[in-house]
DNA sequence: CCATACTTTCAAAACATTTTGAATGTAGGG
DNA sequence: CCCTACATTCAAAATGTTTTGAAAGTATGG
């Protein structure tokens, strides 16, 4: 195959992977995601680990997160026994998968923590000595800093969620550019 | 000290360290960030390691990194040889400052890589056989998607820096809950 | 309903990151 | 301009993560 496609190839599927650490995901997942994107036919777990030279051990672990991420669909080749894969090729509907698996719930989570805390130095108030109280205080004040600080992250978040934006972003782009 | 008071400091602590894994940075650091910041006065690097029960060597490094993140401060205390630190406790800006330093050069680097393919891909093209031309058409198709995507993320990132929230925000969110 | 071609699992090994603390460097008070 | 109390560095050790491949599990074509 010529030069180019094979370089082409390399660097979309080291960049993929080097978003894929940056999100915190392996970086394996984002090769193999790379891998499929960049093919035109769906791909088998032997092709894959040909392909990036690795165990089939962990092609095998790395897809089934990828799917279960809405990362990567499997097909079904009739006549075949093995499973084939493709990548989920709209990368909103992706992002917006990861956004509502992880970032939603840590910002419930932090916020859920937050009014814990909140309550917790309230109702305790009238069993502290004046200078627990000033810490209270202090305390009360941060924890508001870090409710608005997630408040404002959990509706930036919803507002993406609930937002459709997979092609008509891409119409909007192209006409933009030309 | 009151219990309230210490599992308070505590759950604040270990949420913050998790959201600095979570953003990719060590928990250490958001461990100490979270120690500062609830804290009313400065604190050495003594103080950290013996609050934080870590050693001297690791504060000193992970406080250094708070720094070149803009999300902590040196405080020069008179009549001390100590370096005193208080967490930036306005979380908007350690938002943009995080944003300025990782986001955005993440965003730019993927766009320079996807131009250079494109380029590589067309100016490949007439050396191409048939079936190759075939597939460097795809491939444009996919980087095409690409630079959508990145487009629209490098728009997002450069409003929100753009934005001056920090206390605006705030504000807001104080009307909203009263 | 086999036989077998595949996938999954998982414990051990390889690899990577983080932590430690002793050695080294540095600067500010006297 | 020392002396010393502090900060920093860095190599070794501890810890954590990823990868591997052989063994176990599963399902499909015949």
């Amino acid at each position: 195959m010529h030069q180019s496609l094979h370089t082409v190839n390399d660097s979309t599927v080291a960049g993929l992977g080097r978003l894929a650490r940056f999100f915190g995901f392996s970086e394996v997942m984002g090769r193999l995601y790379g891998t499929l994107l960049l093919s035109p036919v769906p791909l088998s777990l032997d092709d894959l680990a040909e392909r990036l030279q690795i165990s089939k051990g962990s092609v095998s672990m790395n897809m089934r997160a990828l799917e279960r991420w809405g990362m990567a669909l499997e097909v079904w080749m009739r006549g075949e026994r093995k499973k084939y894969y493709e990548a989920e090729p709209d990368l909103w509907q992706v992002m917006r998968n990861v956004l509502t698996g992880r970032e939603r719930r840590e910002v419930q989570l932090a916020l859920e923590v937050l009014d814990d805390s909140v309550e917790k130095l309230k109702s305790a108030e009238r069993d502290l000595t004046p200078q627990e109280r000033e810490l209270a205080e202090f305390y009360l004040g941060r924890m508001d800093d870090l409710q608005a600080f997630f408040h404002v992250a959990q509706l930036a978040l919803e507002t993406v969620l609930a937002t459709e934006v997979s092609l008509d972003f891409e119409e909007i782009t192209k006409f933009d550019i030309g």
